[in-house]
DNA sequence: GTATTATTAGAGTATATACTCTAGGGAGTC
DNA sequence: GACTCCCTAGAGTATATACTCTAATAATAC
């Protein structure tokens, strides 16, 4: 593998463990074992090395959010996106913890993400559309399907923050992707109202899969348990 | 006033206006026009007046979200439950910017922060029970209504991160509120499918008043409409 | 008054961080 | 061998950052 590569691939490693503001250039080429010299030739800064793993991410993403037009969305579609959408944000997780600073330290990345959000907010209304279309949940006019689709990105970009805020241990290391993944418990309850009939029972029998085991409903949300269970 | 008041609120004021990150404490004594010496004789170190304005912005918040049993909850207990809400975050708004790395650098904070959520948690749990008994929303199971409250928090949390990343240009400074309360329509859009038939259509007119505006989307101008249409 | 305590200034320090610079090795080509 | 090109080492640097230390001054108690 070539010197360049293994450089991205440390990056995203370290960044992910440890947090993007925890990891510097030289603990990269310590990690490596290479100089920082090394690095530098290969990459004219941080930023670089962060954009450079952006872009990896984005076509990530946007190949999973590639949406077949030629035949009708089915369950397992909807499945197979909301867990690929939840793989990908823990591949890359270091990103959304940093977002704003990185942001603010790279124009380029910030036009960049700029756009790839808006193309995820347009996949997610096309994939509202398209389950609309296949009788899966109720049509809904445009405006409020905007609002709806807005919504999902927020809790799917949100959920692993609050997942690591919910812990009481210093948690970056030990959060795993599968209660990642009961993000999307939380995506489907929003569906939950506009199912149609004929999948209601499906979508919730689905969405029980991912409801987050009571081991964890005790650390994560203790009084609501409760409150639940009276 | 105090320094060691006046510590805080110039501290509060520079990360919100520049982030955490980009904040030092020689930056704020610099503001203060008061030597490194003095703002280290009033706080141990930085986390410490992270840590300080963390309680005030949790008091803020906790007294906020005292709901009063002793009465019906009316839609305009709902809104000013919201416009609270979106007003404690704009005041201290640098912190979820940093959340992830200030809980990691403080434990008593992480354990503090958790505990707060939590609470928040079952205010708004607390809040849809009320709605129901007033014959606002329609009653819904507990876990449901734990999911539903999980969600409003998610995205109540993330409204502020998702419109800065929206921006094009470096954002930090040039967020206003007006914008940040458009999170309430969003909150509104939750809700919205739960709605009695006796309160749809007010509470349809309430979330309008926050409809985000095409010219938001890059410049800011909603104080006037919003006012005129109140 | 004096003694004590609280506050402040400001120079200074140890460490970290992003990044540079120079020298040179190794592999291919002639 | 010599030349070139890509790659690498590693010492070094300028700057920043959180924080310390000492001495002096203001405030308060007696």
């Amino acid at each position: 593998m070539k010197t360049r590569d293994k450089i991205l691939l440390s990056s995203l490693e370290l960044f992910n463990e440890r947090g993007e503001r925890n990891v510097t250039t030289n603990h990269i080429a310590a990690h490596l074992a290479i100089s920082p010299g090394n690095l530098y030739y290969h990459f004219r800064n941080k930023s670089d090395i962060i954009y450079e793993i952006f872009l990896e991410y984005e076509k990530l993403v946007d190949f999973y959010l590639d949406i077949p037009e030629d035949r009708a969305m089915t369950l397992t579609d909807m499945t197979f996106y909301l867990e690929s959408v939840f793989d990908g944000l823990w591949s890359y997780r270091f990103f959304h913890r940093d977002l704003e600073y990185l942001l603010d330290s790279d124009q380029r990345l910030r036009q960049d993400y700029r756009e790839f959000t808006q193309r995820c907010l347009t996949a997610i209304n096309r994939i509202f559309e398209r389950l609309a279309e296949a009788g899966i949940i109720e049509a809904q006019p445009e405006a409020l399907r905007a609002a709806m689709s807005l919504n999902v990105w927020l809790v799917v970009t949100n959920w692993m923050a609050f997942l690591k805020t919910a812990h009481a241990e210093e948690t970056y290391a030990k959060l795993t992707l599968n209660e990642l993944k009961q993000g999307i418990y939380q995506v489907l309850t929003l569906e939950l109202p506009y199912l149609t009939p004929a999948y209601r029972d499906r979508v919730l029998a689905l969405r029980e899969q991912y409801r987050p085991t009571l081991s964890d409903q005790d650390e994560v949300a203790p009084e609501l348990s409760r409150a639940a269970s009276r």
